[in-house]
DNA sequence: TTAAATTATAAGGCATACCTTATTATTTCC
DNA sequence: GGAAATAATAAGGTATGCCTTATAATTTAA
């Protein structure tokens, strides 16, 4: 009943809350300040550590505290990222306030896929801090992709992957030219499908198969 | 670790895919049909059926299948709108496609409470159906209340609620004439403190206790 | 330097929401 | 009416992330 791949919930908000509660990235994080953050048992956090020190997010020195490996650090850069971008669209879009949008925000942050947020930071104009004013880091993916179906016409980019429904999907797309690293441009898109140029032709996708091509922008 | 009173997000689960495969709203909805929904083993669906029941959620009639209660409707009803709003929050602001949104959608629809849904259709502009055409159930709480800190100049209102916060919080809404049931209009807005009318005089209220003020409109 | 305070760890429990394997009850169809 | 199919239920298990109690190890401070 867990999504495989996805990190948890949970190991996230650890993440998250040891990279805003160290002072310098050297410096360990106790024990006790987690304690006191999450308002956990102390046994309940050490088994939380131990946890996410197996799993290699942090680095566990005992009787001294965490501090965040690069896969971890990685994982709460992103986080924070969401967080604080969902944060100002509630503050921004939505008024709500400060004291509330932080809660709700660490709420949303774990429901919407990255892909939804980075549409959300340019729906709000890419901000560079959340409405505290703490800075929204970037995105570790600025080259996140988009399904063909969603690159807006007159955008162009290069293609990033087929997703391999079917190998008739894949004979297609090869016929089209539109393999993995091939530029396209939308010309146009109509109710069932997208008109696109490649190699200076131009080529109708059903929409179906334009779900299953992912482009990135350049 | 759960939010208590809160309904679980699991329980609105089922309550949602109930009303949505039932046929009418008498006949019994087959736990074969939710275990196809859901792809569960039929113990599993059988479990958390049992449950529902004990919890007054939904009618069991054994061979049969389940019916909604009142109460179960009500849940159903309120998710289904939260769930349809979000969808047309990604299609039509995020350019999500349809495909995609119903899924964040149901993750969204757990996560962000009903207050901040309310402000989501004000800022969709009340939409009467999903991006698939699907009407948008109606508010239950169409007289939901916002804190004070957000009721916008010139608005009036009948405050319904003051959070206890504190004691002191109490006997100053006391003094302030704000008990449950006055009425108030915001009159300008600072940045540490709002000022409103209230029985024909005027009160400054800090920020913080207007935080803590619930008003509904009128 | 040693006693007090803190930290770590072991052991056993709880709730949720799944699972499989049986067994029993009911319905449906020939 | 009776066998086959379907549905219900009992029993025991899994993982997550919490909990308490108790003991051992280490650090800190007098």
């Amino acid at each position: 009943m867990e999504k495989v791949g996805a990190i948890r919930e949970r190991v996230e908000d650890y993440l998250g809350a040891i990279y805003r509660l160290r002072t310098t990235a050297a410096s360990p994080v106790s024990l006790a300040v987690l304690r006191e953050h999450f308002d956990l048992s102390p046994v309940s956090i050490h088994e939380m550590i131990q946890k996410l020190s197996q799993r290699g997010w942090i680095e566990y020195y005992p009787y001294r505290g965490v501090t965040l490996t690069v896969q971890g650090e990685a994982v709460a850069l992103a986080l924070l990222r969401r967080h604080r971008l969902w944060e100002r669209f509630l503050t921004d879009v939505l008024q709500v306030s400060w004291a509330e949008a932080h809660d709700i925000a660490g709420a949303l942050e774990h429901a919407a896929p990255e892909s939804v947020t980075e549409r959300l930071a340019s729906f709000l104009g890419d901000p560079a801090s959340c409405p505290h004013g703490e800075p929204i880091p970037p995105s570790a993916n600025p080259y996140i992709d988009h399904s063909l179906s969603h690159v807006p016409v007159g955008a162009a980019g290069r293609v990033t992957r087929i997703a391999p429904e079917s190998a008739a999907l894949l004979r297609a797309v090869q016929d089209w030219g539109l393999l993995p690293g091939s530029r396209v441009s939308v010309v146009e898109r109509q109710a069932a499908a997208v008109t696109v140029r490649v190699a200076d032709h131009l080529v109708s996708i059903p929409q179906e198969a334009a779900n299953a091509i992912w482009v990135e922008a350049f």
